[in-house]
DNA sequence: ATTCTTGTATTAAGACCTTAATACAATAAT
DNA sequence: ATTATTGTATTAAGGTCTTAATACAAGAAT
């Protein structure tokens, strides 16, 4: 299935955002090799240039490192791993709450927000 | 005082964002006449293009209209404003909890993250 | 009536993004 | 040794975004 991008951003940085999210949710777990250039770029429907350019970064900070011929991996730095997970969770809470202030929710009525919707959306 | 960008995406889509915001929490009073485009554009230290181009995007979905040369104001409809401010509410929880979900974390974990980070910050 | 202010349109340039089509180097697999 | 697989690099094309510099039309202000 291919993967779904907003059409108001680069599709190579939200390429960045997803495989992040596997690494820490450990859909790639730490060591893993990663699948080729080549059927990353056709799983998600997307230029191999594109797909290395989204690999590239990441190597750049250090979440994946490459075996020039055989393959990309996972960083086996678990700690590294972990950090990058507290940093998105602390931006996702942060951004979010930001947002929700600006349109005048104070704090309680964020979490009955919330509340409210994940009660909707209980029986997925 | 510039607006703030983030480098990843359009300046257009990111200034809808905004105004929006401020349409949304009373920034812009309903059938208030919002600045120039010009004066807009410098504020945000934008090209006026640029801002032209977001707020024919408003007009587009009804939120402002004009008055071809005495200026551009704010929809009188609040029901409208209301149904834009519902609709962020959703997008924001929804795009929040989904992140929150790949992220390994159950509807209890986050809000526990979240009411520990409001704690945090509650000294501003 | 004249000038100012407003939104709007146009053209050009440069930067970045995406795709496409190749080609190459180095190791793995056979 | 030969072939296949891997990451990487290059070039070209077309699209979008942003800025810049103008110009115009029409109502407002004087």
């Amino acid at each position: 299935m291919p993967w779904e991008f907003r059409s108001d951003c680069p599709i190579y940085a939200q390429l960045i955002e997803k495989i992040e999210q596997k690494i820490c949710s450990g859909v790639y777990p730490p060591g893993t090799k990663l699948p080729p250039v080549r059927d990353l770029a056709q799983e998600a429907a997307v230029n191999p240039n594109t797909m290395q350019r989204a690999l590239a970064r990441l190597e750049d900070v250090g979440l994946l490192y490459t075996h020039r011929t055989s393959g990309r991996f996972v960083t086996e730095d678990t700690d590294l791993i972990r950090q990058l997970k507290n940093r998105l969770v602390q931006e996702h809470i942060r951004d979010f709450l930001e947002k929700m202030r600006q349109l005048g929710f104070g704090r309680e009525e964020i979490l009955a927000a919330i509340s409210r919707i994940m009660e909707e959306s209980k029986d997925e």
